[in-house]
DNA sequence: CCAAAAATAGGTATTTCTACGTATTGTCTT
DNA sequence: AAGACAATACGTAGAAATACCTATTTTTGG
């Protein structure tokens, strides 16, 4: 399969983990030229090496793994990047589409999966978890409802524990007004019509807000 | 330092960290006997074979780790359990001190912590994560704060999305009653005055009232 | 057993959230 | 240019959450 020794370089700040992936590449046939648990060192690392591929956590201290994707783009660099991640959320992965993101993979993941995306990017494709997606339309009903940019801005700042008053201040309009949204987001989203449920919603899906 | 060839079981739904995982006791010189990705065929294994040690993940499809380590003192099993997790939570360790957990480790610890820990383990000591400790202290307000039963399970009802009236229905008891302990609760948990941030702070502290 | 703590209940007042109207202005698409 | 949609704003009203009181009964710990 892999009859060049293509070179890796690893990331990700749970070492057993690390340890996982970087046993696993070897046997895929890989050479892991520098395994890293954060983002920073591994950014250091390809830059020196620009090796082909990068596989990296999303989630890691001094950088996470998309910061470090953004930052080979604007470098420059033909490094492809797969990333890791525990979740299946839909704001890393718009985020990750407009970067050189060649692959976003679940850690749940069976290895075969991982072999199959490593071999993809490697071939010069893209590999994203369709579980990924599954989640995605199951959790984000935002574009489903299509809320308007008022409407959103509007409801992070509830997700933020605002209130109407709060916002209304900070937006420079009337308490009417925002009431006004309030009341149209909460039709959107089919919400009970109950004191609070828009908080409610707010608060469990602060997540698919951004 | 493991002169003898010690059997373990592990078991975790992450496959990479699976691997990891088994790599690295094999590195220490343990005999991995079992690697499953569910705590059930763990279980069945583990009453097979009753190894001296299993390292399982908290959180597995099926039963999770904690399951695992009840069902094997019910049974009377002689092995040891050593959980892995991500997360530092209180209301597990809580649980774990209880069972025969003779470890309970994050997932983010550096290799030498788990080697520390199973070499513990196997010569009959318990090891338990500091930095548990800390995040315990710093994320577990309740018993700071000795909520009352009462008020704990006001307060898991607010958390469920439920209003003062529909509280007082359930619990048979007057509105003003619930209106009273949730004033009380305020009181303990230090919340700021301002309306609904009762219901802010439960719906984003769901997990720590279990 | 006695005292402290907890659970129960009520009164009054304020603030906030929500529903259901209407209406004006601007922007974008056809 | 016309029509659709969005954002803005206002009024009225009711339900809910919270604050700040008091007071009685139960439970529990020393």
């Amino acid at each position: 399969m892999h009859k060049q020794r293509h070179q890796v370089i690893i990331a990700d700040d749970h070492p057993i983990l690390l340890k996982g992936l970087h046993e696993f590449l070897a046997d895929l046939g890989l050479e892991v030229i520098g395994a890293f648990h954060n983002g920073k060192d591994a950014l250091d690392a390809i830059q020196d090496s620009q090796p082909p591929l990068a596989i990296l956590d999303l989630e890691m201290p001094e950088m996470t793994g998309l910061e470090v994707a953004a930052d080979c783009k604007k470098l420059g660099l033909k490094t492809r990047v797969i990333l890791l991640t525990l979740h299946k959320e839909l704001k890393f992965y718009q985020q990750a589409k407009e970067l050189n993101i060649s692959g976003y993979i679940l850690k749940e993941f069976a290895l075969n999966d991982l072999r199959k995306a490593v071999d993809t990017v490697l071939s010069g494709g893209e590999f994203f978890s369709e579980k990924l997606f599954e989640g995605l339309k199951k959790e984000d009903c935002l574009s489903d409802h299509s809320l308007t940019p008022s409407e959103l801005k509007i409801l992070r700042l509830i997700a933020d524990g605002h209130s109407t008053k709060e916002i209304a201040e900070q937006l420079f309009i009337s308490e009417r007004t925002v009431d006004k949204h309030r009341s149209n987001i909460i039709s959107k989203l089919n919400l009970e019509k109950k004191h609070n449920s828009l908080l409610i919603w707010a608060q469990n899906n602060k997540e698919s807000l951004y």
